[in-house]
DNA sequence: CCGAATCCGACGGGATACTG
DNA sequence: CAGTATCCCGTCGGATTCGG
């Protein structure tokens, strides 16, 4: 873990990667060079890797629910029964299995830990919570609800690349 | 699948889930019973549950490489040796694991599946195959790079959230 | 009503060996 | 080099139960 720096410069190993990099890919095209130069750019500098930020966002929102939920947020607050039962009905439209209890606690907790949305609890009896986004968190909503426009305006083409792969074989 | 919406009898039980979603939900606010409604109009409509098209989407780009292979695909064709070894560096860079053939060759076959990239296969020995995107997936990259740039412009405040969050119990 | 704890099945993804 | 098949393990998500 905590090793000593390397003899001679800090960024060392990063730089002898990047060459290797450069040094794995025969580009031919200097136009091609120059795009992978500036992706190697964002990947070294801000990381892109599987451990990076941008890739654990998606991964955070490329469960079952975070779409919806977040996506049911942006419309106000919500008490987690509410969104339960909302939720639930919802996929009942889709002839989907309801979310539970527990996985709502869980993804609503893993929003909170990333500061998307605030949890305020008043210790009543019965207790009674509610869940809102947080400017990051209405910042983020907006960012997915490109890639559900996305989808939902390309679903058609992507059906039919999947009904014509999966019938590739049987020509 | 996509027929003509008749006023009373097909969308029946739609319907009536529909009515109970207003029920559900206690709003004495018109302005977002207002939103709830474009949104529920959009649910219902075009699907967002759990096994919407958006939601696919989100999982399939949600796990630990798309986002990179899709955007190191952006720069150009690769051969699936190459892109092995410029993701496997990339993983280096960040100290993670390298990702295995197989799960390579899954992944790509799943985007060949949906459209975003075209395998091509010259039928030599050795053998030599490239992938490249297609337009639509072209256009995939463009938006996946959307939550890319928010994920990286955003990562010091959702960090600095996380240690929040992590610290709240021990004041 | 909110949510934590426990048990369990399903799946993603890694290592390895093998074919063309 | 490109790809498949097998095996294995860690994590995610669902059902249920219990406590504040």
């Amino acid at each position: 873990m905590a090793r000593r720096t390397p003899p001679q410069s800090a960024s060392r190993g990063k730089d002898h990667l990047v060459e290797e990099l450069h040094a794995a890919l025969v580009t031919d095209d200097p136009q091609r060079a120059a795009l992978l130069d500036a992706i190697l750019k964002v990947v070294v500098d801000h990381g892109l890797g599987p451990e990076s930020p941008p890739v654990e966002i998606m991964q955070l929102l490329g469960d079952k629910w975070s779409s919806l939920i977040l996506t049911l947020l942006g419309t106000g607050p919500f008490r987690p029964s509410e969104l339960r039962r909302v939720v639930n009905l919802i996929s009942r439209l889709g002839n989907s299995t309801p979310i539970s209890q527990r996985v709502l606690t869980v993804k609503l907790r893993s929003y909170e830990r990333l500061g998307f949305i605030q949890r305020t609890a008043w210790p009543t009896m019965p207790p009674r919570t509610d869940y809102r986004l947080t400017p990051l968190g209405r910042d983020l909503v907006n960012t997915i609800a490109g890639i559900v426009d996305w989808s939902l305006s390309h679903k058609d083409e992507i059906t039919a690349a999947i009904h014509a792969y999966d019938h590739a074989g049987a020509d």
